[in-house]
DNA sequence: TGTACATCAGTGAACGCGCGTTCACTGATGTAC
DNA sequence: TGTACATCAGTGAACGCGCGTTCACTGATGTAC
């Protein structure tokens, strides 16, 4: 097996097991169990476990960005309410890169390298949020609404993430509840000065 | 030394750790040092960690509740941007008890009676910001205003904390600067159907 | 007031665990002639 | 094609650490007579 693809089923294998356990306590030894290699060999191809963890991060990112992307390009009018609820709706189900990505923002101790790299990918997401606040016809800049919506939103899954006393379904729908309070804020064109 | 007052000084102990050391790399060892007792001596007041760690915890929100009682009392017309500006910056000097914050929602681990205990908390601080959009003049009910608002603005607080390649007096400005977005849009009474 | 005893707060040492990481080694693969 | 050698991916065992928690004990305090 060549060496990228090792990586990648690494990578994979560390996906499946963020999937069923929250990654702040998985180990190396749970993914090499998962990938089916010895725990020493992960060292051949990253040098430590939080590098390990952000590059898999970069991976779930990647496919966050790729669904945004679909959903702003399929609202023709920028319909601000369905790009943020299956946003949403997506990162409830993707759960793991949502705690990841919260993780590491609050992480003071990420080498410069490491912060630009999970940047990128922040900033990719910003990029789409713009697309849409563009297509809204809201005038320039777009780039602090989307700062605000993109923050706005994680804050709300968040907040309500553990929701005590509700099931899942439950908790979904005050999620989507409020992320729509928010969203419906966003559509106001006026500047209140 | 009577019962109470021993955990209160732990409580004040644990606090003053907080102040310097990410919460989450925080020993028994730390606080026990820092109070001046043996690590073993915490085990007659508080069960284990968690239950110290929750406990001070409420400390600091019972400190943040009082800040915003303050805060929206103080303005009369429930001037919104004050409020947020001033809790924002509230919350960037006592940034430990806000990342325990943010922990704990996200921690699924959490026994229903802890769970509680947080939500009671939580719920004070909606209260308070249900009372600025009231005397702002919304209509009822203010509730989800409230929670999308309070969701909001700690997203802002999450996203940008580590905002790359800034100091802290520009991380703040930031911060600032986009809840201030955040809240303008939050001006804006009409319901955008 | 003094004495014998019980209580219990607080201690230092130790337990036990899981973890990230390293290391000496093995065995398969590739290479040079 | 065959042989001798080098390389190196991958292994299981071990290291070393820090942690939460427990435990046997000590010495001070309180209590009963």
């Amino acid at each position: 097996m060549k060496r990228a693809t090792f990586q990648e089923a690494i990578l994979a294998a560390a996906e499946r097991v963020f999937a069923v356990k929250p990654f702040n306590n998985v180990s190396m030894r749970d993914i090499a169990r998962e990938a089916g290699i010895s725990h020493a060999a992960i060292y051949r191809y990253f040098p430590d476990q939080r590098s390990l963890f952000i590059e898999a991060f970069l991976c779930g990112a990647r496919e966050i960005i790729g669904f945004l992307s679909e959903i702003t390009a399929k609202s023709e009018k920028g319909d601000i309410e369905a790009v943020a609820s299956a946003y949403i709706d997506y990162l409830i189900e993707n759960d793991q890169y949502f705690r990841m990505m919260t993780h590491f923002m609050l992480d003071g101790s990420l080498t410069p390298e490491m912060i630009e790299k999970l940047n990128i990918a922040e900033r990719k997401i910003f990029d789409h949020f713009d697309i849409m606040f563009r297509k809204m016809g809201m005038s320039d800049p777009v780039r602090p609404l989307s700062h605000a919506f993109f923050a706005g939103l994680h804050g709300v899954l968040i907040t309500f993430k553990n929701y005590p006393g509700r099931d899942r379904p439950a908790v979904r729908g005050h999620i989507q509840k409020i992320a729509a309070v928010l969203t419906d804020k966003f559509k106001c064109n006026v500047k209140n000065s």
